[in-house]
DNA sequence: TATAGTATATAGATCAGTCTATATATTCCG
DNA sequence: CGGAATATATAGACTGATCTATATACTATA
């Protein structure tokens, strides 16, 4: 197939990149990793390592932000969305036995300063992660300065969970925090009108 | 003096693994940084460089743990000791124009798996600043239990902002989730005895 | 036989780490 | 005090491995 070898080449990148960082990968680790030899690196990525991270990133960027939107939209109460996305992080990292974490954040403390567009990347990253959030309190109902403020909330602490997560080797974090930022969320909301109003 | 070669390289690969990481920062980095020859560096650090960020690593986690300790012990109200807290590290990331943050973070996310003794340390400088929070709290009068969530929940958030700042480059992040968090942490705390009781 | 893609050899820089040589204190002993 | 012996530290050349990148050869398939 014809770009087969380009998309093995990509997504070892992209498990090599959340698991070592930038400077962590090397080309020989994506190019055993995907079983491709060195001239089809440059033959399908001709600007080299920063081309392909580049793209791998825009790539991980964009499956995460659908998965998001996803898990916003399914669920009418954001507070018990949230709750869910925390439990998935929770599982994610579980099953990779806690070597995995945000595509972003490794890229953000050690990729090279000289690539803008990169950083770029990673910033409109997070706009968009916490766009996501902050619209979904809205929509529930939230002021505007009040989503945002949640929505730095969850993905700050999601963030930071995955580092602490992966350094205890611990999912038990990521579901305590879970509970709390729930339930504050909740408390957020306006409250239902239950039953008879008056 | 005798270990004054040995301070500036402690100190220029402090400042190097916060920018950029293990695999980010070479000893060339170090040894330019620190003006000190290479010789310099095997006969100070004869482990070479795991040694030396072990080392430097170890430095770090005391002095934020000291930090954080006399943060929570000046203000009696912990939501107003936590505020300021925040503060801090906004002005942290501005101060250096967002291209430090935590020391740990990138370790966590970078260092090789061959050093046990460094993965350990990671684990453990959360554990201590958690641990530390999770006092504080308690001795506020919360639960022990919720007592964690908070203390996890506050860790998590500030590693995700340095992330998310420095990313942004931005303080704003910071100081929006300080406020919802000191609130949250002041409503956590048992009701004040207001002028008499009963 | 063109072209797209694969495969490999290798260039040149940089990596962590080792080596010997030298400089500068400190200590020992008269 | 004072010179030899020793310990401490600096200095930088050098090694082999590994890094990104390039150059060139090969193999399909149209």
């Amino acid at each position: 197939m014809a770009n087969d070898t380009r998309t093995r080449m990509i997504e070892a990148t992209a498990l090599l990149l959340r698991q070592r960082g930038y400077h962590g990968t090397s080309l020989n680790d994506i190019l055993s990793a995907s079983g491709a030899p060195r001239g089809s690196l440059y033959f399908h990525f001709p600007g080299g390592k920063d081309q392909l991270v580049i793209e791998v990133t825009r790539d991980s960027v964009d499956k995460v932000s659908r998965w998001l939107g996803e898990e916003l939209a399914a669920e009418k109460d954001p507070a018990v969305a949230v709750h869910h996305i925390y439990q998935s992080v929770a599982r994610m990292l579980e099953d990779n036995q806690f070597t995995l974490g945000c595509p972003i954040a490794p890229l953000v403390l050690d990729s090279p300063a000289d690539v803008p567009e990169l950083a770029e990347l990673c910033r409109s990253a997070f706009e968009q992660w916490i766009g996501l959030l902050q619209a979904a309190f809205v929509r529930a109902g939230v002021p505007e300065r009040r989503a945002r403020a949640l929505a730095l909330l969850v993905e700050s602490s999601l963030e930071g969970l995955m580092v602490i997560a992966r350094a205890s080797r611990d999912r038990a974090p990521v579901l305590a925090v879970a509970d709390e930022v729930a339930a504050l969320i909740e408390s957020a909301l306006p409250a239902k009108e239950v039953a008879a109003v008056q």
